[in-house]
DNA sequence: TAGAAACTACTACAAATGTAGTTTATGGAG
DNA sequence: CTCCATAAACTACATTTGTAGTAGTTTCTA
């Protein structure tokens, strides 16, 4: 399933927020852009014809929809492409470049080395 | 600066190979999948016209491009807007995502742990 | 040197995307 | 019970994207 941008600032909602209304998705929305209310409702239609949401209930006269694709089905198939297009498929190449260049602070580093720590500890299990 | 999808494909060539004629970039990707060489040709004149790419020189009757922009101009880009997507905006959450998914084979994990201690080192001086 | 091969420039077109207006129906407020 | 704000449904349209054909031009090659 392939999802445009726009398509998958509204999905966000549905997977942050759990189900809810266009009009909801609108008023979250139009927090960080102005957008029209018939835009995003064109958007929501569109992701139902994808069968990326479906109708769940209705509230009054609005429908409330509920994702029907999960984040991971989604980012299972960009991660993949991403690392291939940017780091040569190499993971770990990828990994590296967030450490050095997204000011990850002591935290994060410290709780990624606990992580490995792990993993190795599980792998030999 | 937005780039498509084949787009994309397509500076991939120029990012790897360096400078190289539309005929070039369509044989490396005809080696992939069965495209036309003029819709190549039209991948590539858009990118000259969106200033992604430029003509560096001529061979023979074939125009050799270059790139213009850099990977890393693009990756910069896309890299967050995945974070804030998929991730809640934590890298960290990313980097463990990577590591539990895309099955790093030993070698790979020593190299984050070694990378993740000379960071640690650096930071300290 | 004449024709083939290959390359550019230009044109075309359907599907996807971002954006929003118009029409119609109705739940709910007073 | 009536009216209106609101929501759904439908329609519209410019732009971008993927895809490729055609026409014209230039370099080789036999």
């Amino acid at each position: 399933m392939k999802l445009s941008d726009f398509e998958l600032d509204v999905m966000q909602r549905f997977w942050d927020e759990g189900s809810c209304s266009a009009s909801a998705i609108h008023k979250s929305i139009s927090a960080n852009k102005k957008v029209a209310y018939t835009t995003v409702k064109t958007i929501v239609d569109r992701l139902e014809e994808k069968g990326a949401i479906k109708r769940e209930r209705l509230d009054g006269r609005s429908i409330v929809y509920a994702a029907v694709i999960k984040k991971e089905e989604i980012s299972k198939k960009l991660l993949p492409d991403l690392v291939r297009r940017f780091f040569h498929g190499n993971t770990s190449h990828l990994i590296t470049h967030l450490i050095s260049n997204d000011k990850l602070n002591e935290e994060d580093i410290t709780y990624l080395e606990t992580f490995l720590a792990d993993r190795k500890k599980n792998k030999d299990k």
